[in-house]
RNA sequence: CGGGGCAUAGUGCAAUUGGUAGCACGAGUCCUUUGGGAGGAUUUAGUCCCAGUUCGAGUCUGGGUGCCCCGACCA
């Protein structure tokens, strides 16, 4: 892509009630336009985050048997009496009638759905376990949204919901979905704590939250550094410093964003969809499920406040925009642009994304001061200083200190 | 929903007791400049909405709309 082209207008300015660091990053890189309180249009930059991160979540949902499905959004009233959240979840679900003034909510999560589209293809125990997920637009009527990304009232999630036969492999499933969400997490940049929280209105059971710890998070996390325990606040019994249940150590404590939730649901939602299956002995019982969400903004705000310094942002290779910054410091040189150009093209056919920075009068430091805003992993500069040499300067966004390559061993460099 | 704050040019900010609405950035044109947000010349554009008080309102009053922050809820 050729920067010139490109829709977005870098901001050296931000308006002073945006706190959140993700919140003025992604601002001032142009990567989301606001539209309304937590209500946001991704932009081509911010687009194209948010589809490597969905593209990650989808490989390794389909990794652990998931398979990819789409659900409506408006979901008749019935359904959510019938699981009885059509009162309990007011807010966070949004009511609207039709012209025939029917009640219909606006699709916040959808378990209710979910069991919907799973009854009549649930008869026996062989046709279970299954999972299936989709990455779709949620609504929330909360009380209040922040920090850009970090809450918004309409964002795309990945949820996933999983159906099984028995508790034994009901737990098999959910750990290697536990896994999963770490890996996922892990591609992304974050190191996540996976923390035993209370259910909400899902379940009255525990469940698990995927928290990455940064000092902007909403929740407080008491976890132990030495092994796995880790609880949220609200339900932990002990307190920084206390000794850990399970090892003794010290506690700790830290803010958290919570960017990812799984859910045991048990039965409450085969209950109220009448979601029952014959097994060996043919007898009938009820199908055990579980939800699995993550918000893919909120992920992407996480990363940006996981990954920046006092320049920019710092994308992970695996959810930045492009993977190479080309960036010719003197357009009006022709010996500097025919030989950029020829670098891009190559880039290209090599199939590496470049975002190729060919803007004309601008002044070689305000294309640096933009390309470490922007985040891109590797910049590639070529000037009359590098030219001279035939050379030119690889640096990565995360390091201090450029290379200097020949422009014919470009072609062996391995990003 | 409770508490607090804010709304002025495309963007970020200013305007003393009510008295000609400024600055910076951006954008356009021309010249110079190209390794860390370049310089000069010139042009461009604005008081959230509706009432009220007043000779006169960005400023005061009432109402509305919107945004931000803290709390309770959430991926």
């Amino acid at each position: 892509m050729k920067q010139s082209q490109l829709f977005y207008k870098a901001k050296k300015q931000v308006p002073k009630d945006i706190e959140a660091i993700s919140h003025q990053l992604l601002y001032r890189g142009d990567f989301i336009d606001q539209l309304g309180s937590g209500l946001y249009s991704f932009l081509p930059l911010g687009w194209l985050v948010h589809k490597k991160i969905t593209q990650v979540i989808r490989e390794e949902m389909v990794k652990i048997g998931g398979q990819e499905v789409l659900l409506p959004s408006l979901h008749p009233k019935n359904l959510w009496e019938k699981s009885g959240r059509w009162e309990t979840m007011n807010p966070p679900l949004y009511k609207l009638k039709d012209s025939h003034k029917k009640d219909f909510a606006l699709g916040s999560t959808h378990e209710e759905i979910m069991a919907k589209v799973a009854k009549g293809r649930i008869n026996s125990y062989k046709d279970l376990p299954f999972s299936l997920f989709q990455i779709q637009t949620k609504f929330r009527n909360e009380l209040r949204y922040t920090g850009g990304l970090l809450r918004t009232r309409e964002f795309v999630m990945k949820d996933l919901y999983s159906f099984h036969a028995d508790e034994e492999d009901f737990k098999k499933y959910y750990e290697i979905a536990a896994k999963s969400y770490l890996k996922i997490f892990k591609r992304c940049g974050l190191n996540a704590v996976r923390v035993k929280a209370s259910g909400g209105d899902f379940t009255t059971a525990f469940t698990d939250e995927f928290q990455a710890l940064t000092p902007v998070g909403e929740d407080t996390v008491i976890y132990c550094s030495k092994c796995d325990f880790a609880q949220n606040k609200e339900i932990a019994k002990q307190k920084k410093g206390d000794n850990c249940p399970e090892c003794g150590n010290s506690l700790s404590q830290e803010k958290g964003i919570e960017i990812g939730n799984i859910f045991p649901l048990g039965t409450k939602y085969s209950e109220s969809f009448d979601l029952y299956f014959v097994d060996k002995n043919g007898k009938k019982k009820l199908v055990i499920m579980a939800s699995y969400g993550i918000g893919v903004g909120r992920l992407m705000a996480t990363i940006v406040e996981a990954h920046h310094d006092e320049k920019g942002i710092v994308w992970p290779k695996e959810v930045s925009p492009y993977l190479v910054h080309l960036l010719s410091l003197d357009m009006r040189d022709k010996k500097i642009v025919n030989e950029t150009e020829k670098i891009y093209k190559d880039l290209q056919k090599r199939k590496i994304e470049v975002l190729y920075d060919d803007k004309e009068d601008i002044s070689a430091g305000q294309k640096l001061a933009e390309s470490d805003l922007l985040g891109i992993p590797y910049r590639i500069l070529i000037s009359k200083k590098t030219l001279e040499q035939g050379s030119v300067e690889i640096k990565e966004r995360d390091k201090d200190k450029p290379q200097v390559i020949k422009i014919d061993e470009l072609s062996n460099f391995k990003f």
